[in-house]
Order: structure tokens, then C-alpha cells, then sequence
DNA sequence: GTATTATTTCGATAATTCTAGAAATATCGA
DNA sequence: TCGATATTTCTAGAATTATCGAAATAATAC
């Protein structure tokens, strides 16, 4: 089950998508879609659950979504927001392990 | 579950690691620092290297230390930088898979 | 002690990010 | 079309971050 299409993303978008990461609004944020499940939350729903104003969600969730951390759907009115996380995390935590844990590797491999 | 020794980071110190990952700049810092391997640089060449300022990379550094990324002990009359992400990574590994990957732990997910 | 080298602190400026209210836009139901 | 609801854009102030030169501090060598 070793999948290895991820293989490289480069520095920049790595940093970019940690900075989305990086604030702790954002992740709280990403955390509440992902407890809510593939259905989602509408930004509403977000809001109310986060006591963040709508337009400063819009500013977080455009971040999060650039980094392809969530994605957007309208649903009549409302805009449907769901983590899909999934392959981006995944290709995080393999930068992570594979640029910056080089050497601790205990499945052990070791870099350049 | 089985291995349960960095269990909980909390949304903070995840938000703020992510954050000091969050820069190309300290990205590559870091990544320098894991290339070189334990035996780690110092200050001087990570600016020669990098071509960033003394200055700048103590701010940096400091940040990366802050996180625990990054140690720094005196040899003379440098100071040796070296990347101890190790469990720092695996800690955010952890997080991103635990936090923002609940639903799609290892078993399989689909997306389209 | 003085000179030399290495790093940090200080100070200043530029740039970015965060935050949210108000107005504008989009969608739906009647 | 009108009214209600949902989100985005616009705008702007506050706060944070980035950057680096110059001066200050620390450590070594003589």
C-alpha cells in the first residue's frame, strides 16, 4: 500500500500551503469541516460555529482553499465547504518525513 | 494507537509550527540544515549558503528553534545550527493525519 | 589587553496578514 | 419583480512579519 505518486512538491508550494496551516483560525477552521464530515458546512453554519465574521471566512477559506486544503460548492444560497484534505495532507506529511526528517527515518532511508 | 507518546499537540503549537514552517525562506533554511546532516552549519555558512543575512537568519532561527526544529549550540566562537525536526515532524505528521485526515485514515478514500 | 571573528540586538522601514463592517452581488421563493 | 437569505468584495485600521545595516556582545588567539 506504499502509493508514491506525490512525490515532489516544491518548496514554495510547500511553504505556502504550512503558511495556510500556519494560523491557528484557519486550522480550527479545517478542523470543524473535517469533524463535519464529506457533507460539509455552509459558511454560515462555519461561522456560527466559530464566531468568525463571514468576511474574514471568505478571506480564510479562499487561503485554504488555494492551498486545496477545502473545497467550495455552491448549494442554492449557500456555499458548501468540505475538507478534502486528504491528498494534500498526505503530501505534506511525506515532504515533511522526506526533506526534514531525513535522517530519523526508522523505516530508514536516507536522502541525496 | 499503538504508539501514543506524542499524542495531542495542541491546535496552537500545531498552528504555530505550521507557521514557522510557513516561510520559502525558513523552508529552505531548514532543509539546508537537514542536508547538512547532524553535524549541522553554522550561522556564517548558512548565510553564505543561502545568501541571507546574519541578522535575518537569527531572526529565523530563532523561530525555528522556538518550534524546536532547529538546535543551536555554541562551538567556539559559532554557533551550530543543526535540524532536530525529527519528532517535531512525526508530532505534525500525527496532526495533519489525526486532525485533518479523520475520515480517510489509511483505509482507503475516494475523491474525484 | 587588543585584535579578530561570529553572532545578536537594536532601530528603522517595507510588506504582509488579520479582522470585520458596510455595501454589493447572487440565489431562491412567492 | 420583490423580499429574504447567503456570500463576497471593498475598504481600512491594527497587528504582525520580514529584512537588513550598524552597533553591541561573546569568544578566541596573540
Amino acid at each position: 500500500m506504499t502509493l508514491a505518486h506525490e512525490p515532489d512538491i516544491g518548496l514554495e508550494i510547500a511553504a505556502s500551503t504550512f503558511a495556510a496551516l500556519g494560523s491557528e483560525q484557519r486550522l480550527n477552521v479545517l478542523r470543524t469541516l473535517v469533524r463535519a464530515g464529506p457533507e460539509g458546512l455552509s459558511i454560515g453554519m462555519l461561522g456560527d460555529r466559530t464566531g468568525v465574521a463571514g468576511s474574514t471566512l471568505t478571506h480564510h477559506l479562499k487561503i485554504l482553499a488555494q492551498a486545496g486544503l477545502v473545497k467550495q460548492t455552491r448549494s442554492g444560497r449557500s456555499i458548501i465547504c468540505a475538507a478534502v484534505a486528504y491528498d494534500e495532507v498526505r503530501a505534506l506529511s511525506e515532504f515533511l518525513l522526506k526533506e526534514c526528517c531525513a535522517d530519523c527515518t526508522d523505516g530508514g532511508h536516507s536522502h541525496d
